[in-house]
DNA sequence: ACCTGAACACCGTTCAAGT
DNA sequence: ACCTGAACACCGTTCAAGT
């Protein structure tokens, strides 16, 4: 079938607010966030912009719409657990919850600054944060605990931390004779630079490796609201 | 003097850098950050929007910019707090550091968004870094728990922690009627929800004060780190 | 109902030109 | 050196109009 038959011939899926919102996560993904226009996005779905304007309200709406997308995503991979996690205690069916559901954000690098700009609270991410009540409530914590759990781990709780400055450039490290420039005014950094970054001069990971600085993170958080729970 | 004897006698300040960047921190602070936009703030100067670019080379300086003189004023004023401080563990000195930064960001509510959407690294921001490395430090860290404690804090370090979704709406409590309808999609949060909300039904700060857990989650980072830094 | 085209009110930024 | 005016390439969004 030519081109320009299957123009003509082949019925187009017809339109609707999720595939308005699935275009707008692969349209992120394809070329960034700030891709994502009105106009550029009626390109990709072959209308005109304001054609758009009959499944959203507004632009608001699609970057509260993506949000939904990938934690209904998410939503799928950890309920799938849930299943299996009912021997388990809390705290492993909580860092796998988590930790799965941080591989999501992996796959969509631009999400967490989306997530973040977000005022209006999405369903789906309610529903995410249900299950995480849910094995906390199980595993014996009071749901005042709890509701101060949810705000220490904040973004956490989703499987991000957004990292301020130069999350791309903790890949390499840092450039010795930059260091030496910057030695004068920011003595104590350059020293735990200096040392930091030598640690392992052989990883292929660089001397900053995103996945373990989360997993410390979440464990001395995890650990602290376990010797709460046991005191309680 | 009239005023208008005044525009004609009276020597404008001389636009600098740092006058335009204190006026973008003005005028986000009256007219929220949205509305830093390159001709407003060049109305807001008395100049035309062109002009700017002899003082910043474009938008994103001016982001970058706002961060440096948010970021300047919490250094002055922890900065003061550090001489007071050598007789005090590096749990105190660190806590009313972060405590203090925080106060300008309570003062600054748009600034955490303008932190986390920059991608280059500030030297005010590692002027800050730098000095709560030297309490770790002198605290009795190495270098490498140092590092993982600055990615496990997070902007917790700067003072703020972001928060996903409503937080305005945390100060009040939630709508019973709406709790009602949630109830069965989100039944573990609902009970949470219904529970924490009547702790303490007389409290002029609402069910849920931002500085509470704010300092609920510092503290539990902190003492993590602290028996780390303990057994090591 | 779904989609469009023209237009409006804004952006950030260029360029060449003024003093 | 500092500042300007006109213009360009883009936004999100309105409106009235088409099928």
């Amino acid at each position: 079938v030519s081109v320009g038959a299957e123009q003509k011939t082949v019925p187009r899926v017809p339109l609707s607010r999720e595939r308005v919102l699935l275009s707008a996560v692969e349209l992120a993904d394809a070329s960034g966030i700030e891709a994502v226009t009105m106009r550029r996005l009626a390109e990709r779905l072959g209308i005109e912009a304001m054609s758009l304007y009959h499944y959203v309200a507004n632009k608001e709406q699609v970057l509260d719409g993506i949000v939904d997308v990938i934690t209904e995503t998410i939503n799928d991979r950890v309920e799938r657990l849930d299943g299996v996690s009912a021997s388990v205690d809390w705290r492993a069916a909580a860092r796998r919850r988590i930790l799965t559901a941080r591989e999501v954000f992996l796959e969509h690098p631009w999400a967490p600054r989306v997530f973040e700009s977000r005022t209006d609270s999405s369903a789906q991410v309610l529903r995410y944060h249900d299950g995480l009540i849910g094995i906390l409530r199980d595993g014996g914590f009071s749901y005042d605990l709890i509701h101060h759990a949810l705000h220490a781990l904040g973004s956490r709780a989703l499987g991000f931390s957004q990292e301020l400055f130069d999350p791309a450039a903790d890949g390499g490290a840092p450039d010795p004779a930059m260091l030496d420039a910057m030695a004068g005014t920011y003595p104590k950094l350059v020293g735990m630079l200096r040392e930091v970054a030598h640690v392992d001069p052989g990883s292929t990971l660089g001397w900053c490796d995103d996945q373990t600085e989360f997993e410390f993170g979440l464990d001395l958080l995890l650990d602290g609201l376990e010797n709460i729970r046991r005191r309680a």
